[in-house]
DNA sequence: TTAATAGTGTCTTTGAGACATTATACT
DNA sequence: AGTATAATGTCTCAAAGACACTATTAA
């Protein structure tokens, strides 16, 4: 405690160690699309306890040392960041981060209380690399593939990212956030490739292209468009770029989520 | 870290106290409606820091003694639930408590790192009674009255509150908790001047009538009607209780919500 | 009697969805 | 040529909102 006694007399009165040890760690559904497929970013853990099962990207929160050899602390979403750039690799950059929620029942870690703080991340499909090369043993997989049984993920967390799943596919529904899977430029029928994939729903292509045009901000023109058409036939497509709007008005409503409302 | 051996080897090589210690706290923000305004449950803190400052009922996470001597462990939402009562009296009994998120920007408090758990709870109007008669100095605020200048809260909990009232408006249009703020049986003008308080924006009284009936399993009948008519006149109204829906199909979107799209 | 409220009816506009059509580009 | 796709047009139906109207109750 000596070492924080500059910060005010009060804090003498005050000890961390009258209660048990918590930690917190802060994991990360990161979701792409892949192959027609909605991906998520897994690592093999290489400790106990799970060693060997397949997790979440994550880790402790932690103080860090400065350029200046000063301890400043992470925010949590820059927490988030870091370990996604450390298992990943540099080329994956994530276009969107958000937190997901807080996960500490009692027992979801035998070592000790670990509350864990998951974030979700959104990242356009990677161009050839796999991620990992600067990392331990990480992989994107399919996430439909997770809900056959014979590996479950370690600790809770397939009930975080089942949870994380289904956060991405209501945000498509009233946030332009399915940009976020594409790069830019990008055609209209990429941006319904994510939606169909997410929600794994075949959509209507005309209407989906005229809804798409028509909420103000969603996607912004650049002019241009592709250099050929679709690999079997077809004209030339429009290329857009994400538009400024935050909020889709109106949204796009899933197909299905009529029946999801009654128990 | 003797108490710990039991559970496996490879503890032996874990050590908790290699990090600094990291506090979680459980915030909650509890909202009701009293004199047709939006209230959130304040304390006054009794200890340093932030003495003397109203802040969000809360407090660390904390290990319990089971009836048989035994040290469980809270769930969060658990830890979340015995704050409230604690802080506001046996007397308020919430109807709805969900996650709102996690806070742990570094230097949030002045003693150590502490990331925040906050909870959001809706309560109906309280009968009479005032809360915290058992516990320290609570009281009901309203919401409006927190913006102004004076008397700022403690630590991020403005941050906080702000991000509990959004989440509540929002969850107005797509979920039936606005009946978390009534008692039932209620009338569909006591649901109305729910809407209108959280939203601070009149409606339409015939449109929200029908609209309301019109939603599958929002309300259901309980083929009563109230004793009298309104203070100032007007038919008797018929009752409701919750219906079974967990999702509003169609939505009750907010008027204003065009504006906040586009930045 | 006057005023306020509960509940319903009607009309207009907007948007979602089904379906059709035209133009373009690949095989 | 035949086929697939981009983009647009048309039609129908559902829903939101503005407004009107009746019935009922308190002051």
């Amino acid at each position: 405690m000596d070492d924080m006694n500059d910060t005010g007399s009060f804090l003498a009165a005050y000890d961390p160690r009258a209660y048990d040890p918590v930690a917190v760690t802060v994991d990360v559904v990161a979701l792409t699309i892949r192959d027609a497929e909605l991906q998520v970013l897994l690592v093999r853990r290489g400790e106990q306890p799970y060693l060997g099962s397949w997790a979440l990207p994550g880790g402790f929160v932690r103080p860090r040392t400065g350029p200046e050899g000063e301890r400043t602390e992470e925010d949590l979403a820059q927490a988030a960041a870091r370990e996604l750039a450390e298992e990943a690799g540099p080329q994956l950059r994530a276009t969107h981060l958000e937190q997901l929620g807080s996960y500490g029942a009692p027992g979801r870690d035998p070592r000790m209380r670990v509350i864990s703080v998951a974030y979700l991340a959104f990242a356009p499909e990677l161009p050839e690399a796999t991620p990992g090369t600067d990392a331990a043993d990480a992989r994107w997989t399919p996430v439909a593939s997770l809900s056959l049984p014979g590996r479950p993920l370690a600790f809770d967390h397939a009930r975080i990212l089942a949870d994380g799943v289904e956060r991405a596919r209501a945000k498509l529904e009233y946030t332009p956030l399915a940009t976020a899977f594409v790069r830019e430029p990008f055609t209209i029928s990429e941006l319904r490739e994510v939606y169909e994939t997410v929600w794994g729903e075949k959509l209507h292509p005309g209407n989906f292209h005229r809804k798409v045009l028509s909420v103000p901000g969603f996607v912004e023109s650049t002019g241009g468009q592709t250099e050929t058409g679709g690999p079997r036939g077809g004209p030339r497509a429009k290329l857009y770029r994400r538009g400024d709007a935050t909020l889709l008005h109106p949204a796009l409503l899933r197909p299905a989520s009529e029946e999801a409302a009654r128990p």
